[in-house]
DNA sequence: TTCCAGGGGTAGA
DNA sequence: TCTACCCATGGA
């Protein structure tokens, strides 16, 4: 049996649902799918022991429509989960008023706050975004994509009722090993580091969702992120972004082309060149780069 | 074959 | 803190 909701999302002000999808590459790796000719973003997801499946679509301006379909009816308490999943998902609640404003006396992003744009789509969990990034250092893209769909197929919850598979979890990679996430999935070498991050979330040694909660100074979580055997200088970088934390940018080779063309006549460029380069926008700085970003390569 | 991709761990200085 | 070297995988 099958149950279906809607819900309305709105955002303080614009949000472009194809922003997000195009935000970064997440909405090509499962569980999510972007149909990019609907504008429908998919994802199948695991509440518990319920299984759900997320269809969100642009309804107006500022609001996105989220159709949820589930296994069995929601609780009051299920759809308060659904409901801040997706508004995390969405970004929703990242107060971007003056992310715009420094926007607006940018030459390259003054067309971002009018097309609803600054929000990154994210994962409904600190620890699903964790592995992702993990698997997106030393790889292509390709390659990044087979690790993530192969995870997701041999060790998430699926339903003959839906299309997709959650993401695993913690607990159900754990108790996979080591030699499933070798083997099947191909992790290659990165296979210790995901086991034990895995371990780690799952025996309640590493708690990663605190990490949007935190009041900690940015520069404090990066060193937390650090000590994630596997998570360097860039995943922590990423990730930091992720949870909300902009003022300090990933320096990967996409970032040091960037700058070099954008600002550097196409010169070789050092990372703190990268860093000073979007220096104006202060704590906004990484967003401002990822804005640039999607300009510049599309 | 060799190289290397949206890096990261480790040993040694 | 910085530098070499190694790391699984698969496409070019």
């Amino acid at each position: 049996m099958v149950d279906a909701i809607r819900l309305l999302l709105r955002a303080d002000g614009r949000v472009s649902l194809r922003a997000l999808a195009h935000s970064h590459g997440w909405s090509q790796l499962p569980p999510f799918g972007w149909d990019d000719d609907a504008g429908v973003l998919h994802r199948t997801e695991q509440l518990g022991t319920l299984m759900v499946e997320f269809e969100f679509a642009q309804a107006t301006g500022d609001t996105i429509e989220l159709s949820v379909r589930s296994e069995a009816g929601l609780s009051a308490a299920d759809q308060d989960e659904v409901f801040a999943r997706a508004r995390w998902m969405l970004s929703l609640d990242e107060p971007l008023d003056e992310f715009y404003r420094l926007c607006e006396d940018d030459a390259h992003l003054a067309h971002v706050p009018a097309e609803g744009r600054g929000r990154m789509l994210r994962s409904s969990s600190v620890f699903e975004d964790a592995i992702k990034c993990i698997c997106t250092t030393n790889t292509t893209w390709a390659q990044t994509k087979g690790m993530v769909r192969r995870l997701v197929e041999t060790l998430g919850t699926s339903r003959p009722a839906f299309d997709g598979h959650a993401f695993p979890t913690p607990q159900g990679m754990a108790a996979a090993g080591e030699s499933v996430l070798r083997d099947e999935v191909r992790l290659g070498y990165r296979t210790p580091y995901v086991y034990e991050l895995a371990r780690q979330v799952a025996d309640r040694e590493l708690d990663l969702e605190a990490l949007r909660f935190s009041t900690q100074p940015t520069a404090e979580l990066r060193k937390q992120l650090l000590k994630i055997k596997g998570i360097g200088p860039y995943a922590a970088a990423s990730l930091l972004v992720l949870v909300g934390r902009y003022d300090h940018i990933g320096v990967d080779s996409w970032a040091q082309k960037l700058v070099s063309e954008q600002f550097y006549a196409g010169q070789p460029v050092t990372e703190a060149q990268v860093q000073s380069a979007f220096e104006s926008f202060g704590r906004w700085r990484a967003l401002a780069y990822y804005f640039y970003r999607w300009d510049h390569f599309g």
